[in-house]
DNA sequence: TCTTATACCTTAGTTTCTTATGTATAACAG
DNA sequence: CTGTTATACATAAGAAACTAAGGTATAAGA
C-alpha cells in the first residue's frame, strides 16, 4: 500500500488553488479533485480548508466567484481568477520555490566546521 | 536587493532543527544561525518560534538537552539528537521530499481537459 | 559607558489547518 | 421506490505553529 495522503503544510494551499484556477474558472469541490489526482493522491484537500480558503483568496480580490449551473445539472460556485490573482500567482509560484530552495540547500549542506 | 526573509511554512522548522543537529549537539540560538546562513538568509528563525519548537521536540523524546558552557564562556542550553530523533529526522526529510514531489506535479501541472 | 552580540524565555494574537457536523440534490443499485 | 454513493456547499470547535513584542542577563568592543 501506498501512503496516506499527508497533512498540508499550513500555507501552501492558496498556491494550489490560484494555480488550478490558472487553466480556468472552476468550483470548489473540482478544484479540490483536481488537486488531489495531480498529486498522485499524495494531498488530500479538507473541505474545511478549502471553502474557508476560497472565501478568503476571494476577500483579498484574488477570486471572482459566481454561482452557476454545472454541466451536470446543479448549482455550483464557480471561481475566476482575477488579474490580481494571476499576479498572485505568479508570485506564489515564485515565492514556493524560493523556499525550496532554502530548505534544500538546508537539508543538502555539508557542514562548515563547527555548528557552534 | 535582495528578498527580505521568507516566513516559515508552518511545519518545516522541526525538520530544520533535527537536521542542523544531525551535524552533532548545539544549541538554541546556534541551531537559528546556522539555518539562516546556510539558506543564504531567505529563513530566519524567530526565537518566539525556535524556542517553543526545541521544547516540543525535546518532549516528544527527539532530542535530549543539558546546560553547558560554551567555548566563548556563556552558559547554553546544547541539545543533542535521540536515537529516536535520528529516526524522526530521516522520516522528515524523505516526507518533505515527498510533499515537495506532490506540489511540483500540481504547480508544473498541464490540465488534463477541462478542471470541472 | 553605551551599544551590539550572545543566549535564553514567555505571552498574546493570528493564521490556517483538522475534525466533525449539517444541508441538499443527482445518480445508481437493489 | 428506497437506500447508498457522489456531488456540492457551508460552518463551528479545536489544535498547531507561527509572528510580534516584550523581558532577563552577560560578554565584548567602541
Amino acid at each position: 500500500m501506498t501512503h496516506p495522503p499527508m497533512p498540508l503544510l499550513k500555507g501552501t494551499l492558496d498556491v494550489l488553488i490560484l494555480k488550478t484556477l490558472g487553466w480556468g474558472p472552476s468550483h470548489g469541490y473540482a478544484i479540490s479533485r483536481w488537486i488531489q489526482q495531480t498529486t498522485g493522491d499524495e494531498l488530500h484537500i479538507e473541505e474545511g480548508a478549502l471553502y474557508p480558503a476560497l472565501r478568503r483568496l476571494e476577500g483579498k480580490g484574488l477570486l471572482d466567484a459566481s454561482w452557476k449551473t454545472t454541466a451536470t445539472g446543479r448549482e455550483a460556485k464557480v471561481y475566476t481568477l482575477t488579474a490580481a490573482g494571476r499576479r498572485q500567482l505568479k508570485a506564489e509560484v515564485s515565492a514556493w520555490s524560493r523556499y525550496v530552495s532554502a530548505m534544500t540547500r538546508a537539508l543538502e549542506a555539508r557542514p562548515t566546521g563547527a555548528i557552534a
